[in-house]
Order: C-alpha cells, then structure tokens, then sequence
RNA sequence: GCUCAGAUGGUGGAACUGGUAGACACGCAGGACUUAAAAUCCUGUUCCCGUAAACGGAGUGCGGGUUCGAUUCCCGCUCUGAGUACCA
C-alpha cells in the first residue's frame, strides 16, 4: 500500500488512547523529565498555525528522551478563565462555562489530530472547582504569612504574632506596608481584635489596601502593570487611567532580590533574563533628606525631602531639587507668589494624559515653588521645583538635580536658568551633561580629590553620622494587584466582618463561584459577584462567631493566580488531599524543560518563580526555581497574499475591475510619468486582448487609470503564490467577474508579513493541513520552517517537499508494487555509514534544540539510502526509531510492520551512536591559493602534513596554478585544508 | 533614546570550535513516462563575462581591520524585528 496518512494516523491515535501509552508513572527506576508547555487560553478561535510549534518541539523532545531512557512527564491542560468567554457571556447571557467547554472540546479535537504524546489523565482547567480549591488554598497560606527579612523568608503569621505579645513591634525586619506601627508587648495585647487584625493586614503577603490602580472602565476592572500598554489595555486597546481603590495585593516585592539572584542560576534565554531584570529594577544608591528652610514660617507635616539617588557622589553638584507634581508637600512648600505657577503647571499636567506625558520627553517644563532647602552636607541654599519627568511612583518622588551629570537636569538648569556646578576635573559640560564616574572631584569639599569609589564611600557614612541619609537599594517592581472587579475568576477566600478581611475555613474550600443573573457590575457599581443572591458567609457552619452573615470578597482573582502554579497540580492532579502530595513533588521536583512564548516574560513567568519560591518558604515545594531551562519559541507571522487592482479616476460601473498578476504590477509601479501617474502602454491592452479578446480589451479607458490598490485575498486560495483565480469569487464577490491580467498564463500574488489576523485573510488553520498531508507532514513542516527560537512567517509553500520526503521513508521499506520487503541482509559500510550519520546528527540536533536542521539531515539520509537501494532490517529498524518524535505515526507503523510489539517504539532505545562507521581513510583536501580554493586532491588521512604539503606541491593542477614560481608559504591542518600563500 | 536579536540565491533556510558559502527543501527551466493531465523520476539552477563546456571574475547588509584563510573575530555605519521607556 501506498502511504496512507489518514488511516495510519487515525489508527495509532486511537492505539496511544486506548493504551494510555503516554501515561506518566509518579514512582520509577528510570530518572525523571519534566517536559511542560505553557497551557494555552481556549478561545474560540480554535488553534492556528503558530499554536503549536511550541508543542510539536516540545512533543519531540518528550519523545526523544523517553527513547533515551527517561520517565517522562508531559502533560497538558487549559488557562481556562479569562476575559473572552465572559465578554461572551455579557453579550449572549450565556455562562463562561459553556463556552469554555466548548471552546476546550475544539482545542482537544485539534490537539489530539497532531499526534502529541500528552498524558491526558493529568488534564488540569484553572477554572474547574477540583483545580482552584487550590489556588484558593495558596492565596490562604500567602495571606496567613509575612516576610522575614531576617530570615529571608516567608514565615508564619502566628509567628508574628507571637512576637508581637512577647516582644512588641521592636526587633521586627520585615518587608510590610510604610505605616506599620511602633508598640510593646503590652501595648499590643492592649489593641482591640481589630486593631490587632488591621495591624497585621500590612505585613501580610497578599493585603488589601488602598492602592492606585490601573482602571479600565472599558472593561470593566483593574488591570496589572505588564497588561497596561502605553495608557491603553493589552487587550482590547482600551484607554486606562489612574483610580484608587481598596485592592487585593501581592506583597512580590518581598521576593525582589531573590527573583533577581536566581536568574543567575537558570538556562533561560538572555533577553528574556534581562527583561525581568529591567521589570525588577533594582538600583543601589542612597536616600538623602534636605532640611528645608524656614521651617517656622510654616505648618509643617515634615522638615525635609527626601530623594532616592543613585549618585549620592556628585551631592555637591545639586543645584535645585525636583519633586513630582503629585507629591504630598508641593502644597505647603507652594508660596503665595508662587500659587499661581505651580496651579497652572499641576493643571496642565493633570490635562496631559498618561500616553503624552510619556511621547513628549524633550520639551522641559516645570515650575519654582518658592521654597527651599538646605544641602545636609554643606549648607548651600537649593530651590525647590516641580516637573512632570520626576514620578510618584518611583522613589520617593523627588529627585536632587545634578546638572552636571545628568542630562535631564542640564536641559531644565539650561531652560530656566539654573546653576550647573562641575563637580570632577575632566567633565565636559559645555553642551551637554557629563554622567563620568572617572576623574577625581572638584568643588566639592570634604571629597575633592578622591575618586568615585572612596567619594561614594565618604559621602554615604558622613550622611549617617549626621542621620540625613544611608545607603539604599530601590526597586522599580510594585506590588502586584491581586483582585478583578469580573465574574470568570477564581472567588477570594475572604470574608468582610467590621470593614477587615478574613479567611474563610479551609475545610470550606473550595468557595465556588455562585450562579448570578447576569455577568455586569451591579447597579451600585459593585462586581458582578454582588448580583449573587444568597451568597453569604455564614460564621457559625465553621462554628466560630454567633452565626451571622457576612458579605464575601465580591471581586476575584487576576488571570495570572491560576498559571502560577498549575506546574505542581500536573504532578499530582486528582490529589483531593492536597496541591500535589509530598512523594509527587518529591520525585518530579521542578520542570526541566518549559517552552512557551515571551509575551510572558513579565507576567506569567515573574509571577510563578513568586509563589514557586513562597511554597518553597513554606515546605511545599523542593527548588527555588520551577523551571531549569526555557525556551522561547519563536512567533509565527502571517503571511499576506496580494492582487493589485487598477484604480480608474472616475469608477464607471461599466467596466469590470483590473487585477494584476505581481510582476506586471511591478513593471507599471516603476514606470510613472511625471505626475506620478501610473503610465500605461498597448502592452496592457494587448495583454488582456489576448486572455479576453478584443471587445472587453478596447472597452477600458486606459488614460484614466489613477493608481494601483493592493488587496488582501485569503491565502488558503494561494499555493506557492499563485492564486486560484477561479476561486476568488467566492470570498470576495466583487471580483467574480475580474479581468485577471496573468503574466505566462499564471497569476501571481504579492505577499506582506504581519500579523496572523482574520482581517488580513492569512489565517491558518492546521486542520486544513493535517487533512491534506497528514499530522506527521505538519509536525516536520512546522520544524524544517526555520529555528525554533526564530520569529517567522508561516508560508505553506515547502510542505510538498516534507510530504513527499515521508513517502519515500515509506518507500524503502516498501518495493514497487507497494508490498512491505525489508532484507535480513548485513547491512553494507556506506549503508551503516548513513544511519550513523543521522543517529549522531539527529541527537546533536535535539540536545541543542535545533529541529530544523534534523528534518533536512533525515532528508539525505533517506536519499542516500535510497540511491543505495537499501531494504535491510538492521539500517531500517533503527532509522525508524529516530524518526519516531518527529513523525511518530509512520513510525509506529511501520515499527509494527517489522514485526515489533505495537506501541513499544515509544520507549524503544535510541540506537546507539558508533563513531568506527564514520572514519573515513581519504580525505579530498581543498586546495586553495591565497584562501580562494581551486581544486581537491584526495590523500589518506593518516598522511602527516609535511607529506600532505610535498604531496600537493607535486599535484598537476597545483603546479598550472603555480606557474612555475615558488610558494611563499604553503599551510596544512589535517583533514580540513590545504592553503597556498603565492 | 536605551537593551537585545537579526540581515546569506527568486523563497524558507544550512554551514556546530575561523578552514570547500549556498547543504536540504520550495520555486523555476529542460527532459523521461503518458493520447493527455495528475503523480513519479532524471538533469540544471548565487550572480556576472563567455553561444554550451572548460576556464575566469565577483559574492554572506555597507565601510574598514586582524588572519595564510572571515558568513564566523574586532571597530564604525545602515536597515529590520522585539522589549523597554523621563527609574533619579
């Protein structure tokens, strides 16, 4: 039989099914490998192309290594709550769940076509009760814990607690809110219940507290920082402002520096590190307070400013302070002189949204409070500013102005004519700023002389002993908001009692979403949790209080909460005990192998190394970092086909419309006249003349035509950039009746790169594929497009070559007339030299995750094989087995036919690599003069290079080239070359 | 602006530590088989000069450098993509 795709696919589909042949064990003599991919939303698109790439590479490699001997975990499962399906929901009434379900029954349909080797008895969805029962479970254990800086960790509250009634407040390092009070033991036994509870609130690791947030009205909810754009929503492009709110957060900032220090210990990609580097931003530096002046005058709140510097060396450089327009003492730091410059300056900041304030960082402005401050190091008199590139957010809002240094500060000393003070001796700031750190200081007292790192020294310990200052580290990273004013998320564990929140019993667990009549925010603004009627947490079930009702959290948890840990739950997933139990976490430990996209390098990823280190804090989990090696698969663009279309001045309805086949396109878009015009000659008309005849030929006005519109025409009409122009009519039944201007009877198309989009009508869809070439042509495709980790367009115009490689893998096995021969022969030199080849490329190539260049290399192996006739068993049997993760369904196939236990090829061992089939004895040595080769001359490799050197000196072709002079040099390495210096 | 990645035939790409640039595949051209088409197979295919071949010249974004030898290393520049953005 001829290789039929269909039926072998469907057959051992249904085989590894039946057999649960990928099922992973949780107990094994084999050592363990964690191969995970990043879950993916089901929308209701369904999956394209570029979904699973990802997949297929990560497929390979579960299957390579199960070859090789490993118990393999490769699981897959659904980020199943989000904000399509409720949006859905909103517009049809029709609950998330539905369409969830839906839309995962379609993606599982399509996942299953491709043939991955997923243990499918690990399915988790984020949004099934059974899954955020625990996600319910960890936000409980972060509420009851507190970071200790001592310890550098996570530890109990209780812990806390007990601190507090033994020891007070004092002797307390932890990373908590600003405001935490100062008590004794006594004082704090003396503090009401609640009180005692607000108190601690602001230690917790997941708080509430009044926080500005990103607020999309659009939406409907808040948003986190890395779902912000540029002032506008992620998803949707929905405009975002500032809004505070009482808001659940995530106390990550506690985990800052180990977030940062344990980068250093993962195989992840460079840029992606760096990305969260940047997002963590850590800068070392110091804080310094300014007295300010005439303290007397005033009511005062506090007596100086303080700023954040990363320079605290150039402070004798500091020739006015800048605070944010925002910041608490502009108003009181304002004088009545100065009130109405600082008014219109606030209000046009205010007017300027996020976007402009950000687009428009050249033009300075800012205005003079009227007030100043005192330099804590030498007295000198500083003015106090306001200006909208200080930010409230970052610091402490206030920064002091080196001109010298910075370049900020030097075009605002020049614009409003501020002093600029050199500070070390070989600054240049004649035109511009001068942020050296070489030199030795000038002007500036007690370090004059000294170089950055003593200056820096001094100045941070002259600071604390006059108590103005200390060194300082600072951190760009917020406190990520934990909570979304939306229905299709996990419920907050908490209820109100007295305006605090508390924990609801874990045995209540899971707290699961109550049915509401429909997916708005009530009338009185509240989330849509408030429409639920009922829904009250009653105290005395849990036998605690007098059995009243209490209102629960009414907003739920932000789409990051359940993929932060979802990696556990595949360990262990029908665990009702636990997350995962300590024996499957125990032996799996952390994911070797994650491959996914980068468009989660600040969310997703940032916030699971988080909750990974603080179930490490609190014995839950093993290592420090979830996931050992990453890689970022690249993205897969679209590619867009295009016709050109003549555009007429005036339309007349009469005439048909134009398209040009590409090149003729090109020919006219070169040749304008000198208006620009498009300039058309006979060639056109008697192009269409030919193709349509005479009459439609002389019926266009060819003087009229103003330009060429491109046009996007749906790709899946388009092969190898020719378009099916039969077909167009169908999809766009304006042309139906077009005048195809084809150039050699062919009509060719035009292509842009961008996104893969409906709209652009270069959507993808993989069933189209597998239907027509079958799961094991697609996932070789999907490989031999590029490198994996390589952004690209999809371009379905090299499948052919792939499907028809398979057909001759299929073909050695197979003689003419269709029957299954294979020899029992002794395979001969050159036929073991080409498996051999490929064991040892095809390993090479998936260690280093290069699967493109596999596809090519089993490509020459089957057609030096094919050259050589070869049937034989022993080169045959093992060739199957390396193609197996890449084409499994043929594999398997024909695994069987060779007589082996079906489904066994899954866990057959990978040949074993013999490098004495490889040695070669000749070697043509390429022969160049001056590094151009000129020609080869075959010696035996044993030959030491003063012999290969006489040996090619005497060579014919060597002494034409040579033309009777001497050589100035000749250079011989072994086995690689030869080169003639003349 | 800053950071990172990249630029190789008509196209996707290969060349792993500096050692035969263009593997493999698509496309294209020619041929075989066929009444014909599809399928399949064979040959050619970086560009330029040369009627074909031999042969010669140029050639990995551009300009320089190191080297016997550079797609690979170094310096400068151009363009493309991604991330990030007044972070003190």
């Amino acid at each position: 039989m001829d290789y039929q795709f269909k039926d072998i696919e469907k057959k051992w589909q249904q085989f590894w099914a039946d057999n649960n042949t990928f099922k992973a064990d949780n107990t094994s003599d084999k050592p363990k490998y964690y191969v995970l991919d990043m879950f993916p939303y089901p929308s209701g698109a369904g999956l394209h192309v570029g979904h699973p790439l990802g997949y297929i590479a990560s497929d390979i490699f579960a299957r390579y290594k199960r070859n090789k001997g490993f118990n393999v975990l490769h699981p897959m499962g659904y980020d199943s709550f989000g904000l399509p399906a409720e949006q859905y929901a909103i517009q049809t009434g029709q609950h998330p769940s539905v369409t969830t379900e839906a839309n995962i029954a379609t993606y599982r349909r399509q996942l299953d076509q491709i043939g991955f080797s997923f243990d499918w008895s690990r399915e988790v969805r984020t949004s099934s009760p059974d899954y955020y029962k625990w996600t319910q479970w960890i936000f409980m254990q972060l509420f009851n814990s507190w970071y200790n800086k001592d310890a550098d960790k996570a530890e109990s509250i209780e812990k806390l607690i007990t601190h507090f009634e033994t020891k007070g407040s004092a002797g307390i390092s932890a990373v908590c809110d600003e405001d935490v009070l100062t008590f004794t033991a006594d004082e704090w036994k003396a503090f009401s219940k609640k009180a005692q509870q607000e108190e601690l609130l602001k230690y917790r690791l997941t708080y509430l507290r009044e926080s500005t947030v990103n607020w999309c009205a659009a939406l409907g909810t808040v948003l986190a920082n890395d779902e912000v754009k540029d002032g506008f929503s992620e998803r949707g492009g929905y405009p975002v402002e500032q809004k505070k709110m009482m808001q659940w957060s995530m106390r990550i900032t506690a985990y800052a520096e180990r977030l940062l220090q344990g980068l250093d210990t993962i195989d992840w990609p460079e840029p992606l590190k760096e990305m969260q580097r940047n997002w963590i931003g850590k800068s070392v530096g110091a804080s310094v307070k300014f007295p300010i002046e005439n303290q007397e005058s005033r009511t005062k709140s506090q007596d100086f400013i303080e700023v954040f510097t990363t320079r605290v060396d150039t402070i004798f450089g500091v020739s006015f302070l800048v605070i944010a327009p925002e910041h608490e003492l502009v108003k009181e730091l304002t004088t009545p002189e100065q009130q109405a410059d600082i008014d219109a300056y606030i209000a046009q900041t205010k007017k300027k949204s996020e976007l402009d304030r950000m687009a428009d960082t050249k033009t300075v402005s800012g205005a003079f409070t009227g007030s100043y401050v005192t330099n804590p190091l030498n007295g000198a008199k500083i003015p106090v500013w306001i200006a909208d590139y200080v930010l409230a957010g970052y610091g402490t809002g206030a920064v002091m102005a080196v001109p010298s240094g910075d370049q900020r500060d030097y075009l605002f000393a020049k614009h409003f004519d501020l002093p600029i003070i050199q500070i070390i001796d070989i600054q240049k700031i004649d035109t511009e700023a001068d942020p050296t750190k070489e030199g030795k200081y000038i002007n500036s007292d007690f370090i004059n002389g000294l170089g950055y790192k003593e200056a820096t020294a001094a100045v941070v310990a002259k600071l604390e002993e006059i108590g103005l200052g200390k060194a300082k580290v600072n951190f760009r990273m917020r406190d990520a908001i934990f909570g979304r004013q939306r229905y299709w998320g996990e419920p907050v564990p908490v209820y109100f009692k007295d305006g605090l929140p508390y924990l609801i019993q874990e045995s209540e667990l899971p707290l699961v979403l109550p049915e509401i009549d429909k997916y708005l925010p009530t009338e009185t603004g509240e989330p849509p949790l408030g429409r639920a009627t009922d829904w009250k947490y009653n105290t005395l079930s849990s036998g605690e209080g007098r059995g009243e009702a209490y209102e629960y959290e009414l907003s739920t948890m932000p789409g990051w909460a359940g993929s932060s840990w979802y990696w556990y739950r595949y360990m262990d997933a029908d665990n009702n005990q636990e997350f995962a139990s300590e024996k499957a976490i125990e032996y799996w430990k952390d994911v070797d192998l994650y491959i996914g996209g980068s468009e989660h390098a600040t969310g997703h990823l940032l916030y699971s190394r988080f909750w990974n280190k603080f179930l490490k804090d609190i014995g839950k989990a093993i290592e420090e970092e979830p996931f050992k090696k990453l890689i970022n698969q690249g993205m897969i663009q679209g590619r867009s086909s295009i016709v050109y279309r003549l555009v007429f001045d005036e339309n007349p309805s009469g005439y048909l419309p134009i398209l040009l086949s590409k090149n003729i396109f090109k020919d006219y878009e070169s040749a304008r006249d000198s208006n620009g015009q498009p300039f058309l000659n006979e060639d056109l008309k008697e192009l269409i003349k030919k193709q349509y005849g005479k009459d439609v030929a002389e019926n266009i006005p060819y003087s009229n035509v103003r330009t060429f519109i491109p046009i996007r025409v749906d790709v899946n009409i388009v092969e190898n950039d020719i378009l099916k122009t039969e077909k167009l009519g169908l999809h766009l039944p304006e042309f139906k009746d077009a005048i195809f201007v084809k150039e050699n009877g062919k009509f060719y198309t035009g292509h842009e790169i961008e996104k893969m989009s409906k709209r652009y009508f270069n959507v993808v869809n993989p069933d189209d594929l597998v239907e027509r070439y079958g799961a094991d042509t697609l996932r070789m495709y999907e490989m031999f497009l590029g490198p994996l980790e390589q952004s690209k367009p999809w371009n379905t115009n090299g499948i052919e070559g792939v499907f028809k490689f398979l057909r001759k893998f299929w073909r050695l096995f197979h003689d003419a007339n269709w029957n299954f021969t294979v020899s029992n022969e002794a395979p001969t030199k050159a036929e073991l030299k080409a498996l051999h080849k490929i064991i040892k490329k095809v390993e090479d190539d998936i260690e280093r995750f290069s699967f493109n260049t596999s596809v090519s290399s089993f490509m020459i192996a089957v057609n030096e094989l094919t050259d050589l006739k070869c049937n034989k068993r022993a080169i045959l049997e093992n060739l199957v087995i390396v193609l197996a993760p890449y084409a499994p369904h043929i594999a398997e196939e024909l695994w069987s036919l060779l007589g082996n236990p079906a489904g066994s090829i899954s866990t057959a061992a990978y040949p074993k690599f013999n490098p004495e089939y490889l040695v070669e004895d000749e070697f043509a040595y390429p022969v160049s003069f001056n590094g151009k080769v000129r020609t080869n001359i075959s010696l035996p490799l044993t030959m030491e290079p003063a012999d290969v050197e006489a040996a090619v000196l005497a060579h014919a072709d060597v002494q034409k080239h040579l033309d009777g002079k001497p050589p100035k040099k000749v250079i011989v390495v072994k086995g690689r070359i030869v080169n003639v210096v003349v």
